[in-house]
DNA sequence: TTTACGATTAACT
DNA sequence: GTTAATCGTAAAG
């Protein structure tokens, strides 16, 4: 499988709208900026309500309302009282969807804010992505398609990621439904966390 | 009201 | 390989 992520704001905001699992897909290679941190993704998760990894599978909790926002909403919550792990909503409103950001690499070295220490180029796993953007509970909600300083942006032809080798298996970190191929990664990458064969 | 458990990571043995 | 850190959420009582 080959990376083909959407290449203009409209393409991407088509993507997010359509099937979780493609949108999964179709965001490795898309870019995620906060205030002059700017991020390459090159792992996702994809999450759906008819399955019961999802914290929208069959609930009517806190968390499962908020997957039910318009595609490229910001779902981030709190994992095991430490991590902020970020989630771009996807499909009609209502769904229940959304795909994890699980890995990213540094794409600007001139950030306009310091780089959080021990963070470098790579950043292999979900909680390190929220680190590096700086993520907050209060960044839960935010239009990610429209936001000024939170944003999700389209490929760029020229980060070469189009045509790359593109990676599917077994999602990581779960109890349920394990055996769902809806991890995606970039072969090889070091900002995938493991295994990122 | 109380309890148990993570869509995790770092630091151990 | 195992375990501790840490807290919002949800299920149990």
């Amino acid at each position: 499988m080959r990376a083909a992520p959407p290449l203009d704001q409209r393409m991407l905001a088509e993507l997010l709208a359509g099937d979780t699992v493609d949108a999964a897909a179709g965001l490795i290679g898309c870019r995620i900026v906060h205030h002059g941190h700017e991020l390459l993704i090159v792992e996702t998760e994809a999450y759906h309500e008819t399955e019961p990894a999802a914290h929208s599978y069959a609930r009517h909790t806190t968390r499962a309302a908020k997957l039910q926002r318009p595609p490229g909403h910001a779902y981030v919550y709190l994992s095991y009282g430490i991590h902020r792990l970020i989630n771009v909503v996807t499909g009609p409103p209502g769904e229940g969807a959304a795909v994890l950001l699980r890995g990213a690499v540094r794409q600007l070295p001139h950030a306009r804010i310091d780089p959080v220490p021990g963070i470098d180029g790579a950043i292999p796993g979900p909680g390190r992505v929220g680190t590096a953007l700086a993520i907050g509970l209060e960044h839960d909600g935010l239009q990610l398609l429209a936001g000024a300083s939170l944003r999700l942006l389209p490929a760029l032809a020229t980060d070469g990621v189009t045509g790359r080798e593109l990676r599917r298996g077994p999602r990581i970190g779960i109890t349920k439904a394990v055996d769902l191929p809806w991890r995606f990664w970039l072969a090889g990458s070091r900002g995938v966390s493991a295994p990122r064969g």
